[in-house]
DNA sequence: CGTTGATCTTGACTTGGGTCAATGCGGAGG
DNA sequence: CCTCCGCATTGACCCAAGTCAAGATCAACG
């Protein structure tokens, strides 16, 4: 399900196996070569975080870099006055810090309860320099980043408040689908694990609009809502037409 | 003057220099080692670009990546009504193009004139593979990018349309007092490459609303307009405070 | 040196979404 | 079961920025 992480086995024993993420002494890894593995299974530790508790402030030194093993992590930048634009959203398997990079460019902070697989990043640095299929790896993630970033900066240049959230909801519902490995049909279920204000800050609007805007889609029966956080897509194709967004393609995401 | 370009010949004879973008047979590259330089060299090409001229087309496939080695480059993405939002500006040194992607996610169209240092993608994909130290050059420049463009949202979600004006003009003036190589003093000028409707694309406005915006930093005295593409930062102080970011700091840019 | 066309500026008006202020609601804890 | 308390919704109002429409400016060119 949390596809294509960073990290991943493909032969070998099932013992000793870091059932998180995948990495085990003396396997051979899809993306960096055997002996580094040892290595990466001896500096490797857990943390878990509480909703709401801070992983890492902007303009702080970092220390780790690592995976998100589970929850969700947000990204974002405040500024002077309070002002706050979430940048990004952290999903399983995701890669999470930044390498080669002592201070912390933006604040990361759990949204659910949230485990991560870290690595000193120090060591993790050595270990890419070594490792050229893990910095490809590496690379390729943060290529795949950059895309999805500028695809967020047309949302939130150019998208009116309702074309937003229904990029969001179908994002999260495509997300969803995948994850359950079924096609993307009317009547799938999407658990937000944003509140509406973490919603809005994600979409560069204010939680009163994102309410109304939820309002809205959901008079015009395009979602129901069984509870504040729990939405059904009734209609996909009105979504997707909501959104701004060219057609159905599965997208960056 | 246009520092830190993905390759940089550090040692060794003038002579057989590629004087654009510093590649020369057998020379030792900052970068990435001696032997690749020699095929890079032979693999490189030169691409003018005319204003206006399309160097890339979202989704359409491309053959190419390179260096920029003159001029500006804009890439944007634009909506099926037309709607339109640059997503990042390319200026000389800057790597163009999409590794390990065939399918080009957004419009790259020269603002300026254009010259390009190209390869083949498929070339540049297999010596990257085979040299550790150009792609650990490129992963760099990629989080760098990341990082920008996560910045460049805060700007597109959260800033006033003066706010967003001020911001971009600050980097301007910074890059040209690089550029330079003087002091960030009053009085700079600043030589837009951008048309009033280009900046209004980069900044998440209408050209109205940026013309109006600087209509009033100059009435407030903050800037001078030589012309209407060549403005005097006549006080850098006020130009920060009213661009919403965090003090003077030489920021990512 | 006047015409043309693109670019830029300015004004008048409209509006989407922000602000402020109640009100509703649902789960945790007494 | 009631009472908080944090979240979510809804309404009334307002304003920053968008839209529409003239003009101004300026470089290119016949």
């Amino acid at each position: 399900m949390t596809a294509n992480p960073i990290f991943r086995v493909v032969e070998g024993p099932a013992s000793g196996r870091c059932e998180q993420c995948g990495i085990r002494k003396k396997a051979v890894c899809a993306y960096c070569s055997t002996p580094e593995l040892v290595l990466l299974d001896a500096m490797k530790s857990y943390k878990d975080f509480a909703p709401g508790e801070e992983i890492a402030a902007a303009g702080e030194e970092t220390t780790h870099v690592g995976t998100v093993v589970e929850g969700v992590v947000s990204l974002s930048k405040t500024m002077i006055d309070g002002r706050r634009q979430m940048v990004g959203l952290l999903f399983p398997s995701d890669f999470i810090g930044r390498p080669f990079r002592a201070i912390a460019p933006f604040d990361a902070v759990a949204v659910t309860h949230v485990r991560v697989c870290r690595f000193k990043r120090k060591s993790f640095e050595s270990l890419c320099e070594e490792s050229p299929n893990l910095e490809k790896r590496l690379l390729e993630m943060t290529l795949d980043e950059l895309d999805a970033s500028r695809e967020w900066m047309l949302l939130l240049g150019r998208k009116s408040a309702r074309e937003k959230l229904a990029s969001f909801l179908a994002i999260l519902a495509r997300r969803a689908a995948g994850l359950a490995d079924k096609p993307l049909a009317n009547g799938v279920t999407v658990e937000l694990a944003l509140t509406r204000e973490q919603m809005s800050e994600y979409l560069g609007l204010t939680i009163e609009t994102v309410s109304r805007q939820f309002s809205q889609l959901k008079r015009e029966g395009v979602i129901a809502l069984k509870s504040a956080r729990e939405v059904a897509i009734l209609d996909f194709a009105r979504l997707l037409d909501a959104s701004g967004d060219e057609s159905d393609g599965d997208a960056l995401y």
